[in-house]
RNA sequence: GCGCCUGUAGCUCAGCUGGAUAGAGUACUCGGCUACGAACCGAGCGGUCAGGAGUUCGAAUCUCUUCAGGCGCACCA
């Protein structure tokens, strides 16, 4: 309907050129908008006005002689000028129906659209580190790549999801560590625990594996663990990083490459398992896993250093090897290896976006805590230098959310082992309302999650109301055979022109708009619009089914009005998929 | 100090690439089940869109500026 409206303003304009009212040249961008009062009819233009400085006319006379030019059109009941130039389309109200026929037939398809044309994407969301469970503040990050990804999907455009493992790098290091130094307390070592050192009670659960599957084989004396070491910060004169710097240094010497890989291994391999089993169940899935280290380990890296140490981006600068990113509007140049010969995160992230577009993706998305944010420029200038086009690549920023228990902040720590894990906030508000609760705000807003609020009275949240109009009608449908009627789909497509309340048009309006919805939602990045959309369906359905009796003894008018209120459980069933929840038939 | 994000009803947030009288939920006050599910519906109350200046037919939306909050400014990841 809108897309056949602005089909036909833009012949006007073409009459327009061609009389001479308008410049040839001139560049048009045709907009048609749904109206928001039901005075100013179903859709409203602005192009007179857009139009009226160019063409030297005032508004409400080039509106004149837009509608002049308005080809006859049965679906076109009215045409008006209204307020400062605006021309006001008012719909045929039959014609609003059409849509129910549509999604009854393509079922899932409906809503569909290609502004995607088709383009690859690469989306990287989550790529928590693996050093402990996911908590409540990753849910967000997993919760918007995960619909964005859908979104996207239904766009048109050909989406990967990817998990970036840091499976390499100096927190793996006190990771294992810790891990080993759990396991000699279950030995029987006694010693104070380094204070930077991982926490987290499922540390002690992989450390008893550990020694379940090799019994002692593993220990050592504390005394040879902790010889020569720099005094932790509890001690006069001590720092926790040197401190645990040089705990990791003995536990690699006491242990040898061998026996550490395993202890690295076991770690890595069970966290990582646990959190593609807590995303899994959080509806958040991956096509790939990348390993940082296989980066690393396969010479990537080196070859993306040396690529550009050839074209003479990098200088040797105080034992530490510099990229010169500032050539490319950063701040300051960064440095890729350390003056200890450790390649830093930057190296392995220059070689990482050079390998995604090498695999051939056209679009590359990132969705980032906010708190990265300044590391956005370095890694465009690093694109730009590797000779890729830095544009390829966009970032999106999530927000932490800022968690209130009590009416309080609460704070957030994975080493310390306090936080809510994202399990623990599933288990209490299930999986639809947390997906729901997490999308539903814009990424980049902040956003308060009041813990308490979202266990105790979790009816309040709104995902409930959306669900529940689902079951309604999923109910209505059922009640049908109760009262001994058989649902007849065609004869309901057939009577379609018995629907005439305002309950029922509006329905049918709102329905129409979804395809454009998605469209916007994609191009956006903005899955929450889906959100708000199933709330005003919603809605909808509510008040109509509050207005009067569905199930009438009228065949036609009966079965018109079923085929309507399946097209909006279809319509809810594609929207709730978009965003990962549950559409159910009962609640 | 510099950079990015944010500021809309008491609270939590929308506001569709500048459009007509700024919306929803919640809270508060009323009203609606012998009805296909009341996890619902209807009505009311509630705003200097943080403040100021500018751009134009028209600004919550764009520009500048002030104020307030968040986050960054490592040879950490």
């Amino acid at each position: 309907m809108k897309t056949k409206l602005s089909q036909i303003l833009i012949n006007v304009v073409e009459q327009l050129k061609q009389q001479g009212v308008l410049a040839a040249d001139q560049q048009v961008r045709v907009q048609v908008d749904p109206t928001k009062d039901k005075a100013h009819g179903d859709f409203a233009t602005n192009l007179a006005m857009l139009l009226a400085k160019p063409a030297g006319l005032a508004p409400r006379d080039l509106a004149a002689k837009i509608i002049a030019l308005l080809p006859q059109d049965s679906i076109i009941q009215k045409v008006e000028m209204a307020g400062p130039g605006f021309i006001n389309f008012f719909v045929d109200d039959q014609a609003k129906f059409a849509v129910v026929a549509n999604i009854l037939q393509q079922k899932a398809e409906f809503g569909k659209v290609d502004v995607g044309v088709g383009r690859s994407v690469l989306l990287e969301y989550v790529s928590a580190n693996p050093t402990g469970p996911l908590h409540v503040g990753h849910g967000r990050g997993a919760a918007y790549g995960a619909s964005l990804a859908n979104l996207l999907s239904f766009a048109g455009f050909n989406v990967t999801r990817e998990y970036y493992v840091n499976d390499a790098g100096r927190q793996m290091d006190i990771l294992a560590t810790s891990l080993w130094l759990r396991y000699l307390e279950l030995c029987g070592e006694t010693f104070t625990f380094p204070s930077n050192g991982y926490k987290g009670d499922y540390i002690y659960a992989i450390a008893r594996q550990l020694h379940d599957m090799r019994g002692d084989t593993l220990r050592k004396p504390v005394f040879e663990v902790f010889a020569g070491v720099f005094p932790d910060e509890t001690q006069e004169g001590g720092d926790k990083e040197q401190h645990i710097d040089d705990v990791i240094l003995r536990t690699k010497a006491l242990l040898g490459a061998t026996d550490y890989e395993v202890v690295f291994q076991l770690v890595l391999k069970d966290i990582l398992t646990d959190i593609e089993q807590d995303l899994g169940e959080f509806g958040v899935d991956f096509d790939n896993w990348f390993s940082e280290r296989s980066l690393m380990n396969s010479g990537v890296v080196d070859a993306a250093l040396e690529k550009l140490q050839k074209s003479g981006k990098v200088y040797e600068q105080n034992g530490a090897l510099w990229f010169r990113s500032t050539d490319y509007g950063d701040e300051k140049d960064r440095v890729v290896v350390r003056d200890n010969g450790l390649k830093t995160y930057f190296a392995s992230d220059i070689a990482y976006h050079f390998n995604k577009l090498e695999r051939g993706f056209d679009i590359l998305i990132d969705i980032w805590g906010s708190d990265h944010h300044g590391y956005v420029p370095r890694v465009k200038a690093a694109m730009q230098a590797m000779g890729t086009n830095p544009d390829a690549l966009q970032v999106l920023l999530v927000q932490f959310a800022i968690l209130y228990r009590g009416g309080e902040r609460a704070q957030m720590s994975t080493r310390s082992g306090q936080f809510v894990t994202l399990r623990e906030l599933r288990d209490e508000v299930g999986t639809d309302a947390a997906r729901f609760f997490y999308v539903q705000r814009k990424s980049e807003q902040h956003m308060d999650f009041d813990l308490d609020l979202a266990k105790s009275k979790s009816n309040e949240n709104p995902v409930y109301y959306i669900q529940y109009a689902h079951a309604r009608i999923c109910s209505v449908l059922g009640q049908l055979a109760d009262k001994g009627y058989t649902l007849d789909v065609a004869q309901g497509l057939a009577n379609l022109e018995q629907l005439n309340t305002e309950y029922e048009i509006d329905l049918a309006t709102r329905l129409a708009q979804f395809p454009d919805l998605i469209g916007r939602a994609a191009s956006a990045n903005e899955p929450h619009q889906i959100a708000y959309y199933l709330k005003d369906l919603a809605h909808g359905l509510h008040s109509y089914y509050n207005s009067q009796q569905f199930i009438v003894e009228d065949d036609g008018l009966r079965n018109a009005r079923m085929a309507l209120i399946m097209a909006v459980q279809q319509v809810l069933q594609n929207g709730l998929a978009i965003i990962g929840v549950s559409a159910p038939e009962k609640m």
